[in-house]
DNA sequence: GCGCATTCTGAAAGCGCTTTCTGCTACCGT
DNA sequence: ACGGTAGCAGAAAGCGCTTTCAGAATGCGC
C-alpha cells in the first residue's frame, strides 16, 4: 500500500530488546559476549535480512539507499560476518589446512612462506599444523582440517613409508576427497594419487654425486635421515646409484642414519668422526643436517673442505652465510611453496597432476677437491 | 551435479517427510560431492539425531545398543563432524589466529613452534596470517580471524607506532574482544590493553650494551630496523641509555636503518663501511639482521671480531653455527609462544596481565676486546 | 496395582547466514 | 489503456549441528 516513503519516518520498528532511551549518542554497542549478526545489521537498517546480505555480499542489485543504509549500519556496528555460518550456508569454507613436520625448519619455513604467500593473493587463510614427525598427530590433524571443511590440504614434506599409516590416512583423505575436498602433496608420492609437486630428488641427488665425482672424489659417506621417509630413500637412492654407475661404492657403514635435524646432523657427522672418517666427502641429506655436520667437523677440528667436503640438499637460504657456505642442491622451495597451494585450489584434473623442480647443483665453499687419502 | 541419494530427500525442497522407517539398510558411500552429516549417521543408525549428537559427545549417558549402533555407523560412514556447523551452533570455535610478520624468519618461526606445540595440547588448531610487514594486510587478516570467531587472535612481532593503524587495528580488535574474543600479543605495548608476552628488549639491550662496554668498546654503531617498530624504539633505547650512562654517545650518523632482514642487515653493514667504519663494535637489532652483516663484513674483509664486534638479539637457533658463532641477547622464544598461547586461552583476567621475559646476554666469538684503534 | 521419581529418547528450536521463491512496482510496447 | 516483462525487496527454507523440552519407558515405594 505504502509509496516508499521519501522521508524517514520513525527510526526503529518493533524492536524486541533495543536499548531503551535511545539518546543522542548512538548507543549500540552491547557491552558483552554476544556478536553482531547480519540480523542486527538488518534491523537497524530497516531491511530485511536478504537485503542485507546481498548489499554486502554484492549478489544482487540493490536500491541505493537501502545500499547505502546497510552499509552505514553494518559499519556503525563493527559488523563482521560469521565465516562459519558463511561456510554453512555456502557449504564451502575460505581455509586452506597446511600440514609439515616442524614450521621452524627453515625447509618448510620457506615453502610455508609461499603458501601463505599464494593463499593471500586468493583471499585464503592457512591453517597450519605442526606434526613434529608423528604420523598419528598427521593423521590427527587432517581429521581436524576435514572437520573444518577445509578447502584443500597440503601435506608438505616426505611422506612415510609405513602400510598402517598409509592405511589411516587414506580412510581420512579419501572421504575427504569423496565429498570434494582437495589434497595437494609437496614431496611424497608412494599410495597418495593426488597433486603433487615433486622434487627431483633423486635426479639431484644424482646429479650432486656426479658433480662431487667429478671433482675428484671416490670415498664418500652419507649422514641420513629416517629411512621410511621417501625422501631419504630417493635420495640416498640417486646418490648412491650414481655413484655406483662410475664404479664407486657407497658401504652400508658409510651411512650415518640420524633424526632430520641440526643435532641430528652433529650427531651423525660425530659419529663418523668416531667410526674414524676416512671419507673425502660426506652428503647430508638436507642442509639442515649439513649445517650440523659443520659445526660438528668443526669442534673436531676436521677442517671442511681442506680435510672434508660436505654438500647438503634443498638450499635453504641461510646456508649461504654459513662458513664456508655449503654446497647444496638448490630447490626453488618458495616457489614450491606457492605452486602446491595453486594446484589445490585449481579445478580438480581427472587424473592426478605432477610438477616437477629439478634441484639445481651449487658449487659452493664447502665442497674441493680431495686433498688427503685418495683410496687406493 | 545429480543427487544420486534416494534417501535423501534433496536439498532445498520443502519437503517436511521425513523418509518412513524402510527397512533396506544399504546405499551408503556416496559417489561425489557431499560430505556425510550426523543425520546420516543417525538415520543408519536408526537412532535420533539427537541421540546420534549425545554419542559422538559422550553429552549424556545413551543406552549401550544405540551407542553402539551409532559408532559403528559414525566409522562405517567415515564421519567427520563439520567444525562449521558446531562453531555455530556451540557459539564456540576450535581454532586460534596467528599473525606475525613472516613465518620463514627464524625468529617467528621458532615462536610459531612454540604456539603450535602448545595448541596441539588444546586440540586447538593454528591459522597462520603472514602479514610481510604490511600494517594493511595486518588489519585485514585480524578481521577474517574475527570472522572466523577465531577463539583467540595472537599478535606476534612488534606492534607499528603509527596512529592510523592504531586507530583501524582498534577498530576490529575492540568488538572482537567485547564479543568475548581473547587477544594476546608478544612484543608490542602502545595502545592495546590485551595480555601480553614482553620480552625486556630495553634491559636486554642495556645489558648488551653494559657487557660490550666491559669489553672496553667505547665506539659503537648500530644496525636498526625501521623505526615505528616498537622493539627497534626498545632495543636502541635501551643500548642508547646505557652508553650515555657510561659517558658514551651514540651519535646519528652510527645508526643505520635497514629492513629487519638478512638482506637489510647486510645492506646496513655495507652502508657502515661505506661511511668509513670506525666503530670497534656493531649491535644489530635482531640476529637475523646480524647474519647479514657478518656475511657483509666478511665480503669486504672485515675480520669480526679482529676489527670490529658484532652483537645480535634473539639468539635463533641457528646462530651458534655461524662462524664465528654470534654474540648475542637470548630469549625463549619457543617458551614465549607457548606462553602467548596459553595467556589467550586463559580466564581472561580483569586487567591485562604481562608476562615478562628477561634477555640473557651470552657472549660468543663475534665479540672481543677492541683490537685497534681506540677512541680519544 | 497405582502414583511418582528417574532415566533416557526424539522432536524441534535455534546458531547466523545464503539463496531460492514469491510478489510487488515500474516500465515497456502496442 | 492493457498485458507483459524486468527489476528488486522480503519471506522463508535450509546448511549441519547442539540443546532444550516434552514425552516414553522404567523403576520404586506403598
Amino acid at each position: 500500500m505504502g509509496e516508499h516513503r521519501p522521508d524517514r519516518p520513525s527510526r526503529r520498528t518493533r524492536t524486541k530488546t533495543t536499548t531503551p532511551g535511545d539518546g543522542a549518542p548512538e548507543d549500540d554497542a552491547s557491552p558483552t559476549g554476544t556478536h553482531v549478526t547480519l540480523q542486527d545489521v538488518a534491523r537497524r537498517a530497516e531491511v530485511s535480512l536478504a537485503t542485507a546480505s546481498r548489499v554486502l555480499n554484492g549478489t544482487t542489485q540493490v536500491r541505493a539507499d537501502l545500499k547505502e543504509r546497510v552499509l552505514a549500519a553494518a559499519s556503525e556496528l563493527a559488523y563482521a560476518p560469521n565465516a562459519h555460518a558463511q561456510a554453512l550456508a555456502r557449504a564451502s569454507s575460505q581455509a586452506i589446512g597446511l600440514i609439515c613436520h616442524d614450521v621452524s625448519d627453515p625447509y618448510f619455513a620457506a615453502i610455508a612462506r609461499g603458501v601463505t604467500r599464494a593463499a593471500a593473493e586468493h583471499g585464503l587463510l592457512v591453517m597450519l599444523a605442526s606434526t613434529f614427525r608423528d604420523p598419528a598427530r598427521e593423521v590427527d590433524y587432517v581429521a581436524m582440517l576435514r572437520a573444518q571443511r577445509a578447502r584443500a590440504i597440503l601435506l608438505i614434506g616426505s611422506g612415510f613409508e609405513d602400510r598402517a599409516w598409509e592405511r589411516s590416512m587414506g580412510a581420512e583423505l579419501d572421504p575427504y576427497m569423496r565429498a570434494g575436498g582437495r589434497v595437494a602433496v609437496l614431496s611424497r608420492h608412494r599410495s597418495l594419487r593426488v597433486d603433487t609437486v615433486q622434487p627431483e630428488n633423486r635426479e639431484g641427488a644424482a646429479a650432486l654425486a656426479r658433480t662431487l665425482l667429478g671433482l675428484g672424489h671416490r670415498d664418500f659417506a652419507v649422514l641420513t635421515g629416517p629411512r621410511t621417509l621417501t625422501t631419504v630413500a630417493d635420495r640416498l637412492g640417486g646418490f648412491r646409484d650414481a655413484l655406483a654407475e662410475a664404479g664407486v661404492s657407497l658401504p652400508d657403514d658409510r651411512v650415518v642414519e640420524e633424526s632430520f635435524t641440526r643435532d641430528g646432523g652433529y650427531a651423525a657427522a660425530t659419529e663418523l668422526i668416531r667410526r674414524g672418517l676416512t671419507a673425502t666427502c660426506v652428503f647430508a641429506l638436507t642442509d639442515v643436517m649439513a649445517i650440523g655436520a659443520l659445526s660438528a667437523f668443526r669442534y673436531h677440528g676436521v677442517d671442511v673442505p681442506g680435510q672434508v667436503s660436505l654438500a647438503g640438499f634443498d638450499d635453504i637460504p641461510i646456508v649461504r652465510d654459513l662458513v664456508p657456505p655449503l654446497t647444496t642442491v638448490a630447490l626453488p622451495l618458495e616457489e614450491m611453496g606457492e605452486r602446491v597451494m595453486n594446484l589445490a585450489i585449481r579445478e580438480p584434473a581427472r587424473r592426478s597432476r605432477v610438477e616437477r623442480f629439478p634441484g639445481e647443483v651449487v658449487l659452493r665453499a664447502t665442497t674441493a677437491t680431495p686433498a688427503r687419502r685418495r683410496p687406493g
